[in-house]
DNA sequence: CCCATATCAGGAAGACTGACATCT
DNA sequence: CAGATGTCAGTCATCCTGATATGG
């Protein structure tokens, strides 16, 4: 039983005032809030439906960012998770001992290893897509396309601002 | 200088093909890693500015579930903010140690002790809210008052699809 | 007796900073 | 020598599972 969010609203005293601040109730939640909360829900569906194909979800991530990249050195791969060098060579090396990835030795720059899918690694990919399809189905449930489109752009605009400022 | 989203691009040997997916280059990154990227820029963001008022996200977090939802008990908190209610009784502690929440026996429930905000958190609040709105601000950036809401509004969405499924 | 709440204890996963060697 | 990369080591903040005690 972890934490199915569980039936907390049953002994609501709900507070009719706050004793410091004069107004609240009806306060939207700001964005970042929104976000965090999503995200938890989202990485916490996501792991438990990635735990029954084998892997975690910072290696599927780095599966997927290998497959829409294709070759990449652990700096790139890293940089594209936005997780430090070190916490994506962690992920590789467990990665590489399964043989879901590949590390040859870039022909043009002996220092870099490039890291690529194997056979392995894409058909496991697959599967786990199937997965994640479902859970992402689950949460744009009534939702129609152009919302989902809408939601994707603004998503990718926002991360876009931050990441130049 | 904390990885500054680097100049990775630099050496870009882009393999021009992966060796076993066939079709890459413009596959489209889906949700659930555009939600996880996106998460990512705004906490650490977040947490760089609220660290100069001397708080972290997590308290921010419970901070402001106390405002917009007055006097909630250790386990509403959690389950407001999505986490167990060990770790939201860990934040508690430290932020009543600061005198930001006060804890108060439930006359109704003397098993249960009721959390709300003391001046100093609410005025420690309202600083930091400044602080978040500079960032959402630069997240937004270009977006108009109407994308905006229709994000909140998508995200809110997808939150509550997920959490009743 | 059963359930919910609070809280203590132990521990595991992830990510960060620092340091160092190698290669361009 | 400067810059980039890969990698090892240490550390830390956050969260989790397990267990216990108490009240409704």
């Amino acid at each position: 039983m972890t934490r199915k969010s569980s039936t907390a609203a049953a002994n609501d005293t709900t507070a009719t005032q706050s004793p410091t601040s004069g107004a609240h109730g009806a306060r939207p939640m700001r964005l970042s809030y929104l976000i965090g909360q999503l995200d938890r829900i989202v990485s916490r569906r996501l792991s438990e439906a990635l735990a029954q194909h084998g892997l975690t979800l910072p290696q599927y991530t780095a599966l997927s960012v290998l497959r829409a990249r294709g070759r990449s050195s652990n700096a790139q791969l890293a940089d594209r998770s936005f997780i430090t060098p070190q916490a994506a060579n962690e992920v590789v090396k467990t990665m590489e001992s399964h043989g879901w990835v590949m590390r040859e030795p870039d022909p043009m720059n002996r220092r870099i290893v490039l890291l690529s899918l194997t056979e392995a690694g894409n058909a496991l990919l697959g599967q786990c897509d199937e997965a994640a399809d479902r859970v992402e189905r689950a949460m744009l449930d009534d939702m129609d396309t152009e919302s989902a489109h809408t939601l994707h752009a603004l998503l990718h605009n926002c991360a876009r601002n931050l990441r130049s400022a």
